[in-house]
DNA sequence: TTGCTTGCAAAGGATTTGCAACATG
DNA sequence: CATGTTGCAAATCCTTTGCAAGCAA
């Protein structure tokens, strides 16, 4: 989390972007978030601690984090754009459990390798993927 | 296409569903079209036969040839929901160029194979996935 | 006739943007 | 003090919904 942080704050003087409080709060909470979360989710924790902060404020600073490297969007296809933590993290695949909504994050060289390939055999130079996993978790498998 | 409007048909009458003149327009449009299309797509195009149809109408029944089984939704990340035929035209994943938007269905059935093997590992039953690849294309890569 | 459908416009949910006030480098 | 930043509300974008009128079975 030190680390995160000195990469952003050379990313805003790199920039010429300024480090307010808000950024900050909005950051550290970010930060200290494990699971994936929204814009909206992340609003109302920070909220708690100053309640003056605006909406807006988290959806450019989430955007914002993206560009300097820190978080990456998630599309879990609810509509709703997720944020996870990405310095230190590599690309990942999502498992995610019809039932309770739960991810589990995968990653499987061989299918990375293989997705290269099929990507070449139609002459694309993959750049990024994103593979998600739709199933059903033990535990709902249990209850149905 | 004879066939999808029989499958169509039947799937109305066996849900007390109507026929109108509207349905059959906005399935033939559907139909013709090779594409992915968006309902503001097909809504553009289909009023051109007919202009005093309504936008709603046309998501109400994208929607209903999903459930129908004739059309599947295919979400690419833009925030807009396409639509593909699905009758006979079984699960594929996505290569998109980031150039010209241009998409490719391709299937891999080992990668498919694998993907099970991963999610049973973390206990997951797959019920179904969607894989995206991004990249650039041959053209555009030529481009630049 | 019954009740599914339609078109319209209003409502929704998520995200973005314009703007004036404000604060940082 | 120049310019990035904020909070607010209004605006967007895509999609859904309520409703009264219309139409299929």
């Amino acid at each position: 989390m030190r680390e995160e942080r000195e990469i952003f704050g050379k990313y805003l003087s790199r920039h010429n972007l300024r480090d307010t409080p808000q950024r900050e709060l909005i950051l550290d909470t970010f930060l200290k978030r494990e699971e994936h979360v929204s814009a909206e989710e992340l609003y109302d924790i920070v909220k708690k601690r100053d309640p003056s902060i605006g909406q807006a404020t988290v959806y450019r600073n989430l955007k914002l984090f993206s560009e300097a490297g820190l978080a990456r969007e998630v599309d879990l296809g609810d509509g709703v754009a997720r944020y996870e933590h990405s310095y230190k993290h590599p690309h990942h695949d999502h498992l995610i459990c019809r039932g309770c909504g739960k991810t589990v994050e995968v990653v499987d060289a061989v299918i990375e390798e293989l997705q290269k390939r099929v990507a070449e055999k139609y002459g694309f130079k993959l750049t990024d993927h994103a593979l998600y996993l739709y199933g059903n978790c033990e535990e709902c498998r249990k209850k149905e």
